[in-house]
DNA sequence: GCACACATGAATGTACACAATTTTTTTCCA
DNA sequence: TGGAAAAAAATTGTGTACATTCATGTGTGC
């Protein structure tokens, strides 16, 4: 029962299928996406998959490999470091935005945003806190007002949630929710020389929970065999 | 005499021939892109030609409008001032960034692009003077090693061809290259609190001599004879 | 028994044909 | 003559067949 939706916009109705699927996590990094078999699922053409992939490769969510079809990204450490040194900035050129543009009525959805996202943590619906927690950062860039910023913005929100799936430390959980509550009384105020800094020190409290030190994710196994098989050839 | 490419990367070529006109503003924003003259030119199919438009889509140089093909983007006013401001905070990273990782080898070749691009404006070639332009901010992002923050300023850099292409005031060249030298200037020398204002103020520059203010580039048409119209009806 | 070469199968890359939609031209009526 | 409706042409959207490439499995020679 794949709910037959008109025709029109069946490419957007998969994208965000596949999308939403990767950014609450039940699709795994690494995870192969062949064409006919989304298809099938889809009840579409591979012209159509393919075009969804193509897309979700241009904003870095799947890799497609020449000859070798698409997978979930799966983003090294360089990358992911990479990745949250570009939201510290991005996300304090937003924060100092929205501090200017902000009224007591966006502030208010923020929190309304907030509350949402605690009930869902402690229902333990993890996805969905997940994507609650992207969308506050994503409200934020609206009331920001810049469209090419929150565009950005969307692609760092998604690659995070790769991230994070990847490095997570076991038994962490990531964000700590009242920083996006002292977050909003910074900015209710328009006093971006707080909430930049409390933003700043947000991702960067997010990232160093995160087990990038330890290893690579898929990589290591070649390293890990190679270096096993060398000891036994020394043994022997 | 399309010289034939060998077949693999054809993508990779056409797309680059494409991105590269409307970098060197050989194709004004608003021109349309049809599918069969492309697939003619380029002597392929329909399916590549569309794989190549959909990626320039994603990145902002082209606009696909639903079953009515695709022309050159043309940026609005609004979206003109969003993407300079984008540039001002991604350049005051990347120029941070680079203040950490400069080498004495890679501020000479930085040195070397300017006067390359000295040599092209003075010659007249005002092509290959904004094409260097851009590949200076470029290899500053290239230094600073943020392969994010690299993709996003590529597409920055060419919106920002495309806005120039739209507004620039009748006998004024942009950029002003000393700017470029003085940049370089603090940059070799780690200087990160003199480079960022410099880079942050000749963004502005930049923004500042086009005419922002005066009017929407096509639509206004529009806008200015519905006004007319309507003025006529009152006096009628 | 091991390594290299070859054959097979499955998946992606491209071209083309047809369907759906938009744009232009033609036609008809007031 | 002007305008609206209808027909025609042109253009984009989708499905499908075929070409090409890569991965896996098999066989042969040493």
């Amino acid at each position: 029962m794949t709910s037959r939706k008109p025709k029109r916009n069946q490419d957007e109705w998969i994208y965000q299928e596949v999308f939403d699927a990767i950014l609450e996590q039940r699709l795994a990094p690494g995870t192969k996406l062949a064409e006919d078999a989304m298809g099938e699922i889809f009840n579409v053409s591979r012209t159509v998959i393919r075009k969804v992939l193509q897309r979700l490769s241009h904003e870095r969510v799947v890799e497609i490999r020449p000859n070798r079809g698409a997978v979930v990204s799966a983003p090294s450490v360089d990358e992911a470091r990479d990745i949250f040194a570009a939201r510290r900035l991005i996300e304090a050129g937003i924060t100092r935005l929205a501090c200017a543009n902000i009224t007591d009525e966006s502030a208010d959805e923020l929190e309304e945003l907030i509350r949402e996202e605690d009930r869902h943590y402690h229902q333990g619906d993890r996805s969905g806190g997940i994507r609650l927690s992207g969308e506050f950062h994503m409200r934020l860039a609206e009331i920001a007002g810049n469209d090419t910023l929150k565009g950005y913005l969307k692609e760092l929100v998604t690659r995070t949630s790769l991230i994070i799936a990847q490095y997570e430390a076991p038994g962490n959980t990531i964000c700590t929710h009242n920083d996006h509550q002292e977050l909003v009384d910074a900015i209710r105020a328009g006093d971006a020389e707080t909430a930049v800094p409390l933003m700043d020190r947000h991702i960067q409290a997010c990232e160093d929970k995160l087990n990038l030190d330890g290893g690579e994710a898929a990589p290591d196994l070649k390293a890990i065999f190679s270096r096993v098989s060398l000891e036994r050839t020394d043994a022997a």
